[in-house]
DNA sequence: CAATAGTTGACTAAAATACTCGGGAATTAG
DNA sequence: CTAATTCCCGAGTATTTTAGTCAACTATTG
């Protein structure tokens, strides 16, 4: 799991997308207008998009591209991981080149952390973003993270 | 919140302090060592630790770095803000050059998402990680992440 | 004093990121 | 049919970030 600026366009992207396709596909372009992501950077973003099953699209004039599923059923990590093709976490592959055991134990912490944000991020929904709401395993009753003050428009 | 490798040295490199910093120093030529980090990469990442007083330094022979405050007390978000100084996440800062308001929506939204990873991780502590387990809030007999496997060592 | 170990700054190779350019190929409106 | 539209694709490039080197310096201990 990475999370850099990539990710970010991407699921900026996918938003824009959630928001206004619901009648007519989206084309790059307008998303590149709105949200003043270079062109060719959304085709390929949007390459990747396609060949992770998350959009669907359209050629010729009112072509564009839609969601492949309704926004409640795109999550963030699947956006993430689409475009982000995931980095080997260990540098000692498998069980390769670890001398004394105490490079891999941090590794495979590493890779524990690094997996429970994956599965956080698995959680959010495209459908939760637009509704500005967090997950509500994150705003439960009990959570600590219910103090989390939501930005204002 | 950027999640990089540079993130991931600095927590390696923090749990290893942890690890083997309970009766004396530790120095960075030691690190370097366990974790196949370079020495003085070791050092430009102390060195911003050391200025978000996640660590202390003890120069001289015997000397090296101890943790600021106990392991239980100091947390992922903590040290990955430490080495990563903030990347500014909107291009239309506080309310400059949004020309239509969707491009702030969206913003503004992966802002709060970006604020749920970091509400996120300020609550794994280096000691959590030590013990191998998750924090408590995503374990809960309620929580769906309950089913995340944790790999064996 | 001499060895150890942190402190600092400048500098660099390599990789990733963000983006451009130029030409396709499919589709549809007219 | 044809022309405009829009996706599609690969090569190339500028910028930034990452990871690391090098060298000099300061504080501390034995």
């Amino acid at each position: 799991m990475k999370l850099t600026t990539r990710g970010r366009y991407a699921v900026t992207a996918m938003l824009d997308l959630a928001i206004n396709g619901d009648q007519h596909p989206v084309s790059l372009a307008d998303i590149s207008g709105r949200q003043e992501i270079s062109l060719s950077y959304l085709e390929q973003l949007f390459a990747k998009l396609r060949r992770g099953q998350l959009v669907v699209s359209a050629r010729g004039p009112g072509g564009g591209y839609r969601l492949a599923r309704s926004g409640a059923e795109i999550f963030v990590a699947e956006i993430i991981d689409a475009v982000d093709e995931s980095v080997d976490v260990t540098n000692c592959q498998g069980m390769g080149n670890c001398h004394h055991g105490e490079t891999c134990l941090t590794h495979h912490l590493w890779e524990d952390l690094s997996g429970q944000i994956h599965e956080f991020l698995s959680q959010i929904s495209l459908g939760d973003l637009m509704r500005r709401r967090p997950h509500p395993m994150v705003t439960g009753a009990d959570s600590s993270l219910q103090t989390l003050s939501l930005r204002e428009i």
